[in-house]
DNA sequence: GCGCGATTAGTCAAGTATGACTAGTCAAAT
DNA sequence: ATTTGACTAGTCATACTTGACTAATCGCGC
């Protein structure tokens, strides 16, 4: 919740802007960088507002409905650099999503397990490619790190995939079929 | 919460248990699978009881509280391996926590933002060698699968880490100070 | 034979997050 | 003129998650 109070303020932080506003582009370009939905994004500036971290003015353009255009607080700029350097300085442990998935890998018979693995692979791949399509400009320094960081990941990620597939196999080769071991 | 529900089915699967010693398990071993916490554990396991996916049967020993001991039906042997296939057939993009930060590093003099990212490194070796002190062996293949992944990201990300704070210096050093830049 | 910290087992209130929905505006094709 | 499909802007009920707490037992030193 740090992280996506530190996203908000960091944007406001560059430009003042609405929820909406805010709420597109996170979804369109930083959906690498953060899960967090519409409705969290506006129950976070409501909180933000109410601890006057941020203000927000109403504006009306034309006959569409009136939004809040939120701006940050000197206030808000402490509580961006706070929240900075805790999460620039820290590494939390981190959960791999999926990995849950690998903890009962034997679960399944060895044939069904590896064409599962390899759909994986094509997705880890599918990914890394994107990424790698990415264009390096047009973005300030911190956007391309964490494209930078994230591809290097799935690449990592992809190199341990592969490796993983080809030890099961070669396994499966040795061993006969491919039943579950039972636990 | 799919993916916490297919840990608790899976831990099920291989023994009844109940609630606390499931979670026992996982916080001392396997809290880099996952963070669930304890309420979330007995949340889970309430509504898998109310959907029939395992049953309950209460236990008493001593004259210690009585327990509900849990276990996994035909129906939730089904959902398991739904689940299973689900989660390892699939590659979620992933979100790595603390990119945020990484967004608005240039919000800070460059000296302090590679003083918090010198420490970030550290925290990340320190997690690097933890685990590569876990013993291999003394776990089914699927834990010590977890494990090794666990592994050659963090190491990926510690590779990443230390080059780039290495850019980031000499960078610094080329140019004078280490202002934000503002924007 | 009793106080005390650790362990066992679980619950609850409060905070967070989100799928689905509302209610309008605009462009442009019919 | 009017239907239609996409966009703007946001809200709400519900579900999920967790920090902090309860309430009992056990072991162990005194």
């Amino acid at each position: 919740m740090d992280e996506r109070t530190l996203l908000l303020l960091g944007m406001l932080r560059i430009e003042s802007q609405h929820g909406y506003q805010l709420n597109e582009f996170i979804e369109h370009n930083l959906a690498r960088v953060t899960d967090m939905k519409k409705p969290t994004a506006y129950a976070l500036l409501e909180r933000l507002e109410r601890e006057g971290a941020i203000t927000s003015r109403l504006e009306q353009e034309g006959a569409r409905p009136p939004r809040k255009v939120y701006a940050i607080t000197p206030q808000g700029e402490r509580l961006f650099l706070t929240l900075l350097r805790e999460s620039l300085g820290s590494a939390s442990v981190y959960v791999i999503a999926g990995d849950a998935g690998m903890m009962f890998l034997d679960a399944l018979p060895l044939d069904e397990a590896l064409a599962l693995l390899r759909q994986r692979l094509a997705t880890v791949r599918e990914q890394a490619a994107a990424l790698d399509r990415v264009p390096a400009h047009k973005m300030g320094l911190g956007v391309a790190l964490t494209i930078e960081h994230q591809a290097i990941l799935l690449h990592a990620d992809e190199a341990w995939l592969s490796g993983l597939i080809e030890r099961l196999a070669s396994q499966g080769a040795t061993a006969g079929a491919g039943q579950p071991t039972g636990a």
